[in-house]
DNA sequence: ATAATTAGTTAGTCTTACCTAACAAAATAG
DNA sequence: CTATTTTGTTAGGTAAGACTAACTAATTAT
């Protein structure tokens, strides 16, 4: 019952992939890409997943996840959240170093293991990227964020995520001087160009709408 | 330069036989025995092993493991006893649970993962079982650290860890251009406040006694 | 509608780490 | 000091998961 890591990660890209597209399946050369693998490489690994009734798939068809290998996907992704957050929140670890090592973690056996971890967290809804971390059922809870840009002028809010863009984003976020849980102002919003001035720690900036798209909050009055 | 799972395996079973023996070697059977493996499978690795350097053995010979190979059996150790003790301190493991999830996560690979997580621990000498954690150089010391206010005047020693206080304490500490194994030399203790004058890398600092207490350090002559 | 391109598959190898069976060297017992 | 038993080694094989090269099916463009 026990899959390995290869599965395992075969399924999570699989699991990525078919996120993003209409039907729910993607291609053997998708995944192949995906994965930094051959396309040769990725056919007989889906057969086997295939004969283990986790992936189906027709000969020359789109590949898909089964109900099955669904559920282990998302459990792989709920493992991999809580790790970045255990890693972001408790061991000083930055936005972009956690996913590394989260990749590693996930692959980590026991049941009980993430279950604790769950709630030495304080069951947490969110990642520090501001991903949604399903339950233990997989359910994904998601409640509606809201990104900076939709807040509205002479109103603040509170960073609660950011969404992982790049590695250039992020460290704009920190030069900003933004982190979670800071608050900020929106003192203006430019009508010509949609750029916002903010008011973060006493600080005046200026960012533009693509960046506040990428910031997500919640409003205080 | 990084080792599989399977030889990080394999130096560990043999790091803990040869401690059981007088010379510090161990047989080849001894060592499929206790790996659950068979000798033929074992004389395969110590092959690649000893290529590496990190097993040395004549033909017919008893084992034993190079410098380098029992470095890194011991780095093993503590970060296997490391894990251990979170799972038991933290996550509501019980002793007799821990060892099975300490055995995978002791494979993940990542400096700043073992160093935070020793960190976050408060560096323990000890893990759930009482067996002594190994501190980050390989150095099995069941004293209690000895922490920079116990230094005498005139004393220098090595910075060995710090007490992860709190991010203003961290900052202080890079601020004087503290790091790992910078060497410090105590050149006066102030009697009105235990206030400390240092020299670190050559510059002249005054510490208070509280932040004394949270730099743990090794005397050097 | 056919040619060109892209996507998917098959066949045959490689590496790692395991196995069994057979054999050689060392150690031990009579 | 030879015979037996134990220990270590070699040879040959298997399974997982990767590769390349060569192929076929499907799609797109002319």
């Amino acid at each position: 019952m026990d899959l390995s890591k290869n599965e395992e990660d075969y399924l999570k890209a699989l699991f990525h992939l078919t996120l993003e597209s209409e039907a729910n399946v993607a291609g053997t050369n998708q995944l192949a890409d995906e994965l930094g693998v051959s396309p040769a490489s990725v056919n007989g690994m889906v057969k086997k997943l295939k004969s283990k009734k986790l992936v189906a798939a027709q000969r020359y068809g789109k590949l898909s996840l089964s109900k099955s290998g669904k559920a282990i996907a998302v459990q792989l992704t709920r493992k991999h959240r809580l790790w970045e957050t255990f890693l972001y929140e408790h061991l000083n670890f930055t936005w972009d170093e956690v996913h590394e090592v989260a990749e590693q973690l996930e692959h980590i056996k026991s049941e009980k293991l993430i279950h604790q971890l769950d709630n030495f967290l304080g069951n947490p809804t969110e990642d520090p990227h501001g991903d949604n971390i399903p339950n233990e059922e997989g359910e994904f809870t998601r409640k509606v964020k809201k990104s900076l840009a939709e807040v509205a002028a002479g109103q603040k809010c509170k960073v609660v995520s950011v969404k992982d863009a790049s590695v250039a984003f992020l460290q704009m976020v920190s030069q900003l001087g933004i982190e979670l849980q800071s608050e900020i102002e929106v003192k203006e919003i430019n009508e010509f160009d949609a750029s916002r001035a903010l008011l973060i720690n006493r600080n005046e900036k200026v960012v533009s709408l693509k960046f506040a798209e990428n910031v997500f909050v919640r409003e205080v009055d």
